[in-house]
RNA sequence: GGGAGUGUAGCUCAGCUGGUUAGAGCACUUGCCUUACAAGCAAGGGGUCACAGGUUCGAGUCCUGUUACUCCCACCA
């Protein structure tokens, strides 16, 4: 039973042990089993590239800790890990790897890139589980699911048709963001827009048939070359006169329309818009509204092509250079302004991204944006902090349609094929082998892959299955809470919500849990570029995985970002080692005796007031977790064994077990069944090193993980105790700080006389208790003292005298008085202020009242004791 | 341009539905190796809760306005 503990707590030694037996024992594993209430969570699947970083492990601590918590409630919970193919990410890794190698995508063909993708998972995967299981998470391994496995595909497939038949996919020629150095399409979403300092270039162009010229300002002349059109306002009365007129586009010579159009702003630039449908998406838009042509001048790679004549085979950014200068020399450039503008960038490889009109695949998002809606607004889902739900509704209410092609290999093949013969589209869960029009065998599937987020959004039911009526996904689903950050509302919440209710007709959550970033420690995000990111794993090694989560678990609120630093991992990891030291403590006095696990009947009043405060906290932290106030409900935990558990009951049995080392069973009885109640309290948030002192206690249960969660109880109650030991720790306290202030070091034990008010005579019993802990050699009770020279100190119930002779100071010691006189007197006025005031009277609650009486009383008495103790020490 | 958040001790942050004289960690000062823990113990200093109004018997907490910073969305040819 009593295992030797060493004087600190060392992460290393029991971390991995005791993971393993937990994975080893099945309590992580769930089944279905209907006597229990369902608890689900599906653990957002990190990304196959590479490592986690303290976002995740922020996510995955929070995870965890919910569930553990439902676990010990008796819930059958069911925690799901997996890994996300995190198409465009892994496939750009991939190439590069390649590159070093000088291997093109092309050289090696669909086939054997793909056998290399899937090396790479096979490598990386279980890379990242074992992290996952470093941090502690008690995940469900046998139901570990990854995006491409086999049911997660069917069910892509099966949401592509059924979305497809219902017609809210529809292929179509578009603009859409292309990123150059990916070469894929990317979603609106996927593109970050950064300011940037450019030049604005004002441009003549010469009206055809006369000397006339209108000028237009752009920050991208090299699109010049695609201009179909020059655009106006329509109520611009500048050039009303000019719309319908052709202009001639400087160097290539080509005639083009004036057309006018509301998209125009008048105030900005010159009032005249050039109109490249083929490069800019809201030009594209002008262009379909007056039926212009679309004139690509650029190929995949944003290099110019054989529609820009002598500039074919420039970069665009060449291009612009030697356009500029053309434009010049021409006469045609009348001036270069600087401007500030925003450019959009590929969010996974920063190349500056190319609008591109070229055909893509898209679900139409206005029909199942209303239902996902409304579901969080009748409150099915609800967001945790509520706010994030208004983020939520403006982004749904303004949802474009998502482009969901991407021009990859590692991904989910569009089901779709096309026949050379009719040229109709099927569409077909299984691959097609015919037309599905003329039954001809000339088809030809998409090259195309979906976008990552498209399978993803069925992350909580294709793990369980779906579309197959299986009993896990009737049992299971839907899932209970979602874990994530603000950052991926839009990418993945957003879309799991609607094709949830789109595909089962059910929420796919109850509780969206919003958590921040975790930014470095002057606040900035962590990042790869500026090299600041802090390996989670790293910092377990370190510190341990329980300091870690206890850092990430504390001192913040749901949703607000959190910064990271090592001093905060320092007194988390302080933390741990106190309580393993009062473990030590508690064993050190078990030694050779039986001391059951329970509360024995005979309890002092000590005992019952931890008792008391126990129970407290017990009902708090069950209140704060169920309302996701994890932070607050650690920083009570944290309260307790520190302040209250370790600084007062551990010091009151020191004495106690000293005094009478074999006749205090009770008192180790109590040590012992507060020690576990807490461990299980704290389980949830640092399952490592509750679990190794838990079981080197007397326990019924082998692991922590399976006992139960302590119930409040109100026979342990014990308000009147609370009070004693409150005024015991009073007396304590004033005399300390009393000491401290006449520089009494610690070591110099002094005497010290009590004269206790009659009701609380009976505090006489902690005679042992107070002498030890306030450093007196002579402690005595009465009211008969010979109080000269003795420093004076007053509480509601007590006169405490301690004779400080040469120490103390006359003048000092009356400045100190008075000076607590006056605020007394301050104090009380403003209390009587209250009770005098009518309105106070009749609409403040009676306890509130009370309290106030109480404390009037209470300085009435201590400022006549103030004032005759001055007289006694004036006359001194 | 639209939306959201934040502003509390030197620093990092808690403070739930308004209720005694506002808290923690770190840092700082002083004294302690006291039979778990110096990764510790005891005591202390330090805050007109961004500013101005308002509601209320009572405001860090609710309302309005101002101001500073941060983030998100849209996007300026």
């Amino acid at each position: 039973m009593s295992r030797e503990l060493g004087k600190i707590y060392e992460p290393k030694d029991v971390e991995k042990k005791l993971y393993d037996f937990w994975e080893c024992s099945g309590f992580f594993k769930s089944n279905i089993d209907d006597s229990k209430e369902v608890y689900t969570v599906v653990m957002p699947p990190p990304n196959i590239t590479g490592k986690l970083h303290m976002g995740h492990a922020l996510d995955d601590t929070l995870q965890d800790i919910l569930v553990r918590f439902k676990r010990m409630k008796g819930y059958n919970v069911l925690w799901v890990p997996g890994i996300d193919h995190a198409a465009i990410a892994t496939e750009a890794k991939i190439t590069e790897q390649m590159r070093k190698e000088g291997i093109k995508k092309e050289d090696l063909g669909r086939e054997e890139f793909l056998n290399r993708a899937w090396k790479w998972k096979e490598e990386y995967g279980g890379f990242i589980s074992e992290q996952v299981k470093k941090i502690g998470c008690c995940c469900d391994w046998a139901h570990e699911r990854f995006t491409m496995d086999e049911g997660c595909s069917k069910a892509v497939s099966e949401f592509f048709v059924r979305l497809y038949e219902k017609g809210l996919i529809y292929r179509g020629k578009r603009i859409i963001n292309w990123c150059p150095k990916c070469l894929t399409s990317i979603s609106d979403s996927e593109v970050n827009f950064e300011e940037n300092q450019g030049n604005f270039w004002h441009i003549k162009y010469q009206i055809l048939g006369s000397n006339e010229f209108v000028v237009i300002a752009t920050t991208r002349p090299e699109t010049m070359l695609g201009d179909t059109a020059l655009a106006v306002h329509p109520d611009d009365e500048r050039f009303k006169h000019l719309i319908g007129k052709k202009v001639i586009v400087p160097i290539i010579g080509r005639e083009i329309p004036i057309v006018s159009d509301e998209y125009v702003k008048m105030d900005f630039g010159t009032g005249v818009v050039k109109i490249t449908p083929a490069h800019d998406p809201n030009d594209f838009e002008v262009g379909l509204r007056h039926n212009l042509p679309v004139i690509n001048i650029m190929d995949e790679n944003a290099v110019l092509n054989d529609e820009a004549g002598k500039y074919q085979g420039l970069s665009r950014y060449e291009a612009r250079k030697k356009i500029v200068s053309d434009l010049e020399e021409l006469g045609a450039l009348l001036k270069t302004e600087d401007i500030k503008h925003n450019v959009g960038s590929c969010y996974r490889c920063s190349s500056v991204i190319e609008p591109r009109v070229s055909t893509q695949w898209f679900v139409k998002m206005k029909p199942l944006a209303g239902p996902a809606i409304d579901c969080v607004k009748n409150g099915d889902v609800k967001f945790i902090p509520e706010r994030f739900s208004k983020i939520y509704y403006h982004w749904m209410e303004n949802v474009k349609d998502w482009c969901i092609s991407r021009q990859l290999w590692w991904g989910h093949r569009i089901p779709a094929w096309y026949c050379s013969d009719c040229g109709e589209i099927t569409v077909s869960k299984e691959p097609a082998k015919e037309c599905s029009k003329c039954k001809s065998k000339n088809i030809v599937q998409d090259e195309d892959t979906l976008d990552t987020w498209f399978s993803s959004a069925l992350w909580p039911f294709s793990v369980f299955g779906w579309p197959d009526e299986t009993d896990e996904f009737k049992h299971f689903f839907p899932t209970d809470t979602l874990v994530t950050g603000y950052d991926i509302i839009f990418f993945w919440v957003s879309k799991m919500i609607f094709s949830s209710l789109e595909m089962t007709g059910k929420i796919p959550f109850k509780n969206v849990f919003i958590h921040g970033l975790v930014r470095d420690s002057q606040g900035r995000k962590m990042s790869k570029s500026l090299g600041n990111g802090v390996d989670p794993i790293e910092v377990i090694e370190k510190y341990g995985a329980d300091a870690l989560r206890f850092t990430l678990a504390t001192g913040n609120s749901p949703g607000n970002d959190m910064r990271f630093s090592d001093e905060k991992v320092l007194s988390s990891r302080n933390f741990a080692n106190k309580i393993w030291n009062a473990a030590r403590f508690i064993h050190m006095n078990l030694e050779g005796q039986d001391v059951k696990n329970e509360i024995p009947d005979d309890l002092s009043e000590t005992d019952k007031w931890i008792i008391s405060r126990f129970n407290n906290i017990v009902l708090e932290v069950t209140e704060n977790i169920e309302k996701f106030e994890l932070g607050l409900a650690l920083q009570k935990l944290y309260d307790f064994i520190w302040d209250e558990f370790c600084d007062w009951y551990i010091e009151f049995s020191k004495i106690n077990i000293l005094e009478n080392p074999k006749d205090c069973i009770g008192n180790k009885q109590v040590l012992v069944w507060i020690m576990s109640g807490t461990l299980k309290l704290l389980h949830p948030f640092m399952p490592f090193i509750t679990e190794e002192i838990w079981q080197s206690f007397p326990q019924s249960e082998k692991s922590i993980v399976i006992s139960e969660f302590p119930e409040y109880n109100k026979n342990f109650d014990f308000k009147r105790s609370e009070g004693i030991v409150k005024r015991v720790i009073e007396i304590i306290r004033s005399i300390r700080n009393r000491r401290a202030e006449m520089n009494v070091p610690q070591n110099k034990k002094t005497s010290v006389y009590i004269d206790l008010s009659e009701e609380f005579s009976n505090l006489k019993e902690y005679k042992n208790i107070i002498k030890k802990l306030s450093y007196s050699d002579n402690l005595k009770f009465g009211n008969d003292f010979n109080i000269e020279n003795c420093a004076v100190i007053l509480t509601s119930f007590a006169k405490i005298y301690i004779p400080l002779k040469e120490l103390i100071d006359k003048d000092l010691e009356l400045k100190r008085m008075n000076k607590e006189l006056e605020n007394s007197k301050r104090y009380l006025e403003s209390s009587k202020l209250k009770l005098c005031n009518e309105k106070f009277m009749s609409k403040a609650p009676e306890n509130v009242i009370n309290n106030i009486k109480n404390t009037v009383l209470e300085l009435e008495s201590k400022i006549l004791k103030i004032e005759s103790e001055i007289k006694n020490i004036e006359k001194l």
